[in-house]
DNA sequence: CTGAAAGCGCTTACAG
DNA sequence: CTGAAAGCGCTTACAG
């Protein structure tokens, strides 16, 4: 099937393609009788502007670029999703890639966007990206860029996160509260700014408590999955070092935790208790329910949008935008794998 | 920061646009020199073509559409996954659009996507799609189509598959070996194909064993969820039928069978005997792990992938084109939901 | 080996 | 109110 262009139809009503175009975007300087006549052919013909026309005259694509580490993942897969929504909604398609927690892969996809011209680039750090060139060229050019999730605090542009420090803070503080005395935090690799704030706030948390800061009960994941849980958890146990509670970096990881436990017939949360991050669907469904932090997903997805847009906007009329950085609220989600009897808050 | 275009490039080194088009795509007809310049100053200037205008004037645009019901789904972030890696490594990227099992977005999605201009859509049909004129204007327009998972028999093009009957089949045999005389099927809503297909593969397997078929003992979900397998466990439960087999059209709604099972504590695998479908991450990790079957989300991407550039290279060249379907293979996962002492296979 | 010219399909400043 | 013309940045058939 042939696509109709605007040549056809003025070339039927015999008008010139200008009047057409003018016509169908409604310019004012155009004669009601033949505005009607293009709109109805048009229709009839089920006329579509060309794309390709359209983004070469305006210099504008239309599309977004989104860029996350890995789309097998529950949070990440909730923000793609309200990204996705939301931007259909305001008129914005959005081209998704997976850097794989690769720097070298990261770089080649931003120039891929910037060479497809995307309007703005929406992107979570991969674990392994510590340079940053490559997305001040983002910003050289003039594109806009907003992160998101996992960021970087070197570059000046808009950012949308938790409050990574507060969140894992409350959470040890949940464990605490509970009555744990010797408490393990199974952390991220150390180069993401959130593994590192989690730390933070796990260590402050003990602070504030009053309980000793002991190194050797903090465990690196490289991957941060299940099975590193399951095998620190293993760890702990052989180790005996009468750990109490387990704080883990995200739920994948402290459901390997409850797995090991489970498997040992060491009772959750009698003998010990575990806490996650991210609440992840599943957390929810298994035995015991896994306590854990409530990280805005479709939120966030939500308000790297609307930032991105509105900085595109303000590109679009040559006006300033003052960058921001938009911290979501978390919440502490009690559920079976930790005690609440003691609970203060 | 200015993008570089050709005409700067031949204006700084004195030549014409045609020539530095021509050197930079290696025509033959260009001298070792100029075209040793050009490369040179081209690499200099960092020059990108514009694929606004490489668009326009191919009418290609590199760019393939992806719709599917929903991405915070195990299974399909992983084909999702698998499409948009392979794409890269082809040269296409993928904008990838939720239908949220509505036909009406659906329907605009596909518009959207031919508006775009995309060389070509993958689609996993929603829940309510019980009409085609939407798919069939793809063809129409000459935008190759592929269908994957959930598709329908009616439309003429490329598909990719699994065998739903016979997989719902050997998951009911597994049922049966394993020493259950009375089992339920939570099944998916009355019009998706693959519904259909693994309620009928469930039925067969029953009339090959001997088991006579009880249509009090079909549940049919609507919105194939958790939820929805919590509320009918504890139906089957309520209602004393003596079920001690549970065949649950995907794995979240057997884990809400489990949940439930769990909570009353009645004992799976000994009481009664549970499996799902798709093999979602979370079944392995569940107490206990769940039976299910493996269903190749990432082969099918692939695939899927696969087939579609094949056809968009073959419209490129103006040649013939058949239409294939692919059927992938599946197989039995036997974990702890289930009994294994009788299994014969 | 080089380049002028046409054209992809639109938008818009400008003249009438 | 209408339309000729320029131009977005490329590609390529054609002439020389």
């Amino acid at each position: 099937m042939k696509e109709v262009t605007l040549k056809e139809i003025a070339q039927e009503l015999g008008i010139s393609i200008t009047t057409v175009s003018k016509a169908l975007k409604n310019y004012t300087d155009v004669s009601p009788k033949t505005r009607k006549a293009v709109l109805k052919l048009a229709h009839k013909l089920d006329y579509k502007p060309n794309s390709f026309a359209v983004n070469l005259r305006t210099q504008e694509s239309k599309t977004i670029g989104l860029i996350i580490p890995e789309i097998v993942h529950h949070f990440f897969s909730s923000i793609v999703n309200a990204i996705i929504e939301k931007a259909e909604k305001k008129g914005y398609l959005v081209i998704t890639l997976q850097s794989n927690e690769s720097l070298e892969l990261e770089k080649k996809q931003i120039d891929l966007l910037l060479d497809k011209r995307v309007d703005g680039i929406l992107i979570s750090l991969s674990n392994n990206t510590k340079t940053i060139e490559h997305l001040q060229k983002v910003i050289d050019h003039n594109v806009p860029l907003v992160l998101f999730d996992k960021i970087t605090k070197l570059l000046n542009c808009s950012k949308v996160v938790i409050d990574d420090r507060k969140a894992a803070y409350d959470a040890t503080c949940h464990l605490i509260n509970s009555g744990c005395k010797k408490i393990a935090h199974i952390r991220g690799p150390l180069n993401p700014q959130n593994a590192i704030d989690r730390f933070l706030g796990y260590k402050k948390a003990l602070e504030d408590n009053k309980i000793t800061f002991d190194k050797s009960l903090i465990y690196t994941c490289e991957k941060v999955t299940f099975e590193e849980g399951y095998g620190f958890a293993k760890q702990i146990h052989t180790e005996q070092k009468d750990v109490d509670g387990v704080f883990a970096v995200t739920d994948p990881v402290a459901i390997g935790v409850i797995a090991y436990f489970n498997e040992v017939g060491i009772k959750i949360p009698q003998q010990i208790s575990i806490i996650g991050f991210s609440n992840w669907f599943m957390s929810s469904v298994i035995s015991p329910s896994l306590s854990t932090i409530d990280q805005p997903g479709f939120e966030m997805g939500k308000s790297a949008l609307k930032l991105l847009l509105k900085e595109i906007k303000a590109l679009k009329k040559h006006k300033e935008f003052q960058h921001q950085t938009i911290v979501l609220p978390t919440g502490v989600i009690k559920r079976n794998s930790t005690l609440n009897y003691f609970s203060k808050n």
